[in-house]
Parts: C-alpha cells; structure tokens; sequence
DNA sequence: TCCTTTATGTGTCGAACGATACAGAATATA
DNA sequence: TATATTCTGTATCGTTCGACACATAAAGGA
C-alpha cells in the first residue's frame, strides 16, 4: 500500500514554488500554461495531474506565498510586544520582503488578480478575502490592545486599521514601480508618524 | 473641403468614454475587443479605423481618463491655498471619485495594467510613468512651499510625497474591495493625522 | 450622373489560450 | 513473468484572442 505505479519525475514543492514565483510576478491572467510549463519544467499533463486545474494550481501557490512570505510579513502580529510595535514591524517588514533581490516585487495577495475578466471571479474574490482577513487581523490587534489598557477606548480603530492596511497595500504598487527599499521604508516611518495623533484622537493637525 | 465619404454613424467621444469605463473595470488585459464591441455598441472595423489598435485606443481611454477624473482629482494641486490643503484635497477627492455609484471603483490608471503580461508592456509603463508624474506633482507642491517659506527646509519632503502618494494608490485597492466612501474619507483623514509630525520633522512619535 | 472618399457589416485569419486523449514508460504487486 | 497502476511526452482539441479583407452603403465633388 505504499506509492504504486509510475513514480513523479519531478519534486512537486520545488515545481510548486516556481509557479508561485511566475503568478506572484505576472498575475493570475497574466501567467498562461506556456509560462508555466517553462518555469516548472513539467509538461502541462504532469502539471494537471499533479495540481488540477490553473486556478486549483494558483490556489496553492497562494497558500504556498501565504505559509512563506505571509508568515514573515504578518507574523509579527503575534510576536510583537505592543499593537504599535506591530504595526510598525508589518509595515517595515513589508518594505523589505517588498523588495527583496531576485523576487518579484510587491505582494502576490494584492497584485495576483485585481481585475475581473471572464474566469477569474473565483480567484479574485478569494484574493479579496485574504486582504480582507488581513484588515481583520489589524483591527483585531488593536482592539486587543484596547482590552489590555495599552491603548484608549475613544479613536475609532476600525478606520486606522484601515489607514494602515491602505498603506501597506499602497507599498505593493510602489514597489512594482520600482520603489528602493530605502523609499519603502520611509514611506513606513512617514505612516508611523501619524500614530500619536491618531491615538491621542486628534485626527487632524492643526497646521496649515 | 469638409468631410467627404460616408459619415460615420456612432458618436466618438461616446464611444471613447464607453470605451475608458471598460477599461476603468476591467483593466487593459482584462478588457477583450469583444467586450469593447459589446459596450461601445461598434463593430470591430469601424473600431480599428476610427481608433486604431487596442493600445491606441487604452491610450486615448487614458487620456480622457486623466482629462476628466484626473483633473478632479488633482486639480487642488493648483488651485488649493497650501500645500497641506492640495494634499487633503486629493486624498478626501479621490476618496469620493473612487466610490461614485454607477462609475467603476478605484483608479484607472493604478488599476488598469499592474501585471506584465506578452503584450501589455508598453501600455504597462505609460501607466506606472503617470503615476511618477502624479507623485512628481506631489513633490513639486510641496517643495514649492518651502519656497516660499510655508513649510520648513528640513523634512524629506520626497518621502512624505511618496507616503501621500503610496495612500492615494492604496485607496484603489480598497475602493476595488468595497470600502465605502465614508471608510475612504476616514482613511484620508487618518493619513492627515501625520501631518504635523512630518512637517515638523519628528518622524516617529514616542508611544507604545 | 459618375467618381472619389470614407464608413459599415459579414466573415475570417493565424496565434495563443486552457485543457485532454492517447500510447508508451516505469514502478509495485500478484 | 504478468498485471494493475501511475506518470510522461506528443499531439491536439475547441475556444477566444487581436486584427483585418472584402464587398457594400452613404456621403461630397465634378
């Protein structure tokens, strides 16, 4: 009852993260077979016994990019030891993973497939939920920081957390558009300078 | 010496307005000419003669984009009486233009052609240049009033350009995910929270 | 009226798309 | 060795893509 028949040819994680890095580059709609054929190396029978259809295939590569990538940008929303502290280490960690040297730039949630064409309604909206579970994880943690007595029970932290989900997000097209790491990073800062204000409840400065 | 030959039977500039909608929801690879056909109710020859290529047509579907959106948008960049005032301007205008009922969600020219796919390259860069000279503008401004001593010489007015400018992309996504225009508006507000500090030139703010 | 010019509708081109049929190759089990 | 099972490479399916040929229709000028 072990494996019968004709063993796989190819190591299936390794073909797997070389379509994540295609779809993470080119989009869901901009990837077709062909792309994928060349970068896995497998011809597109082994690629559809192996993995279903492309969007089943895209599918995985997505939780592959959330499992790796994912993980490194978010995780600091458990790890850290303040809600501001992770928010600020999601932002920054966010500008590096970014820009990363020899991979693609911005984030495969956000850039994946953010247009509707004929077929890819289920992928787009699966795409959005991710961004949306992503907000929720923000506005959890800073309600969390509210039952803790670390921050104050007046702003309305729905709306920051969706400041600060905007700006993250915002940094996936800049760095498509060739945003330094540098830039990225004081893009981080210039949105961390708002936290004060925004706690305190001053949502706007008085300057003009 | 007026017109001569058969006189055409549609409205061009109707056309080329159903055309940029199209393009404005579905994005440049995610539009086919059947879906151009379909909305502009126009045979594909009379298309190709009246507008040329695809591409030709986008390009002019952006123009007019920017002529008319566009100009909303980041017309206080002239007309607002400070540079804090251009800046809250656009962020709480392109709020309100990114969720008008019955007109797409988001930015054309943020959302119209992210991904590089076989033959969207040249539409792709166009695109990501008006987005250079969006944030360009916005540095401009800014950089105008230190000129004329509004604003202090010694922030990194670059980076705060790129931080305003990095909210109003990430607005896009957020509009082409559902957030309603009072979430946009607040988003906005958030993001003018940091205002003083950066002017200032504290950075960061000392909580935790 | 006849000719030139321009636009229209039908039909279709070659290429690329996602997805498989099929026969043969490579393994485990009987 | 024989059989069942699974994977591999070749070749191709029907569809859709962007783009255009062609004949015809509708206008102005001679």
């Amino acid at each position: 009852m072990t494996e019968r028949g004709r063993p796989r040819s190819f190591d299936r994680a390794t073909a797997l993260r070389r379509a994540m890095e295609v779809f993470w580059a080119q989009g869901y709609d901009g990837t077709s077979m062909s792309d994928l054929i060349a970068a896995m190396n497998v011809n597109s029978p082994s690629i559809y016994a192996a993995f279903g259809r492309k969007e089943d295939l895209f599918r995985e590569a997505v939780a592959l990019y959330r499992a790796t990538e994912g993980g490194r940008i978010w995780g600091a929303m458990k790890t850290a030891p303040s809600a501001r502290a992770a928010i600020e280490t999601v932002l920054r960690v966010s500008a590096e993973e970014f820009t990363r040297p020899s991979k693609p730039r911005g984030c495969l949630i956000v850039l994946g497939a953010l247009n509707a064409d004929d077929g890819n309604e289920t992928v787009r909206r699966e795409l959005q939920e991710h961004r949306a579970e992503n907000m929720k994880m923000l506005f959890v943690r800073l309600k969390r920081g509210v039952a803790e007595r670390e921050l104050p029970d007046g702003p309305d932290w729905r709306a920051i957390a969706a400041f600060y989900m905007t700006v993250q997000q915002g940094m996936s097209i800049q760095a498509r558009d060739g945003a330094s790491r540098k830039a990225l990073l004081a893009v981080a800062d210039c949105a961390m300078a708002a936290w004060d204000g925004l706690v305190s409840g001053r949502r706007n400065g008085g300057g003009g």
